[in-house]
DNA sequence: AAAGATTGACTTGTCAATCTTA
DNA sequence: TAAGATTGACAAGTCAATCTTT
C-alpha cells in the first residue's frame, strides 16, 4: 500500500510537471506556490511553507526562484519589519492562469477519468482522515 | 485532491523517514533501494530505477551510496559485461531487517491505525489502478 | 529570549553527454 | 547502432547557524 502510494504519486507529480514545462515553460513546483500565494491574503513565507508542507528555508528560496523569474515580489509587511506580504506581478498572475488552467485539465483526465465519483469521493475522504490523524 | 494526495504522501514520507533515521540511522530512501535489491532476483540498476519510479542515472548514484555505506556491492553480470548484479552485504542484510521492521511497525500505525480494513482495502484498490492507469 | 526570515553546506533527484559492450 | 550504466552540471529540498526585529 505505501509503495502504491508513494510511486502514484511520483509518477503523477512527474508527468504532470513534464507536461505544465512543455506547454506552459512553468514547473508543477513554481506553479504551486503560485497558488497558495494567490490563495492566501497577505501570504508570507510561513505561509507558503506550511500549505506545501516543505521547510521555512525551502519556502524562501522557491520565493526567490520565482522573484528572479520576475513571478511575484516581496513587499515590506506593513506593521512587522521582520517579515514581506507577498505578491504575484502581472506576469505571475498570467503564468497562474495558464499554468493553473492546464494544471486543471491534466488532473482531470488523470485522476478524474479513471475513476467513478463514488470511488473520487471516496479516496478524497479517506485521504483527508490520513492528512489530519497525522498532523498531531 | 490532488493537493491532499500530495501532501500527505510528503508528511508521511518525512515522518517514516525521520523514525528510521533517529532508530536505525537509515533513511527511508535507502531502505527502499535494500528492500528492491533484496526482493529481485539478479538485480540490476535498471530494475531498482524501475521499481522507484526514478531514473536510471539517480538509482546509480543510489547504489553509489549504499556501496560507499558497505550496505551493497555490484557483482559482474555473468552473460554481459555492460551490466552488474546487486547484492545485499551481511551489513546490507541486518540494516534492511532493522530497518525493514521499523517500517511495518510505523506504517501499521500511521496508514492502518486510522482507517477501517474497509477503507483500507479500498484505498489500496483505487491506488491500483490508478497506478495501472499511469502507466501507459 | 522568541519570531520571521535568510543563507550556506549538504542530500537526492533530473537530464544530457559519454563510455563500454552487444 | 542499441543497451546498460556512469558522470557532471543543475534543481529543489533539508538542516543548522545567523541576522534583524519584537
Amino acid at each position: 500500500l505505501f509503495d502504491d502510494l508513494v510511486r502514484f504519486e511520483t509518477i503523477l507529480w512527474n508527468t504532470v510537471d513534464a507536461r505544465l514545462r512543455a506547454e506552459c515553460d512553468t514547473s508543477l513546483g513554481s506553479l504551486n506556490i503560485l497558488m497558495v500565494i494567490d490563495a492566501t491574503p497577505d501570504c508570507r513565507v510561513q505561509e507558503v511553507a506550511g500549505a506545501l508542507a516543505i521547510t521555512v528555508g525551502g519556502a524562501s528560496q522557491s520565493v526567490d526562484r520565482l522573484e528572479r523569474a520576475g513571478l511575484c515580489i516581496r513587499t515590506p509587511h506593513p506593521r512587522n519589519r521582520r517579515s514581506s506580504i507577498l505578491r504575484l506581478t502581472v506576469a505571475g498572475d498570467k503564468a497562474l492562469a495558464r499554468a493553473g488552467a492546464a494544471f486543471d485539465r491534466h488532473l482531470a483526465t488523470l485522476l478524474g477519468d479513471p475513476l467513478s465519483a463514488a470511488q473520487r469521493d471516496q479516496l478524497a475522504a479517506t485521504l483527508k482522515t490520513l492528512r489530519a490523524s497525522l498532523s498531531d
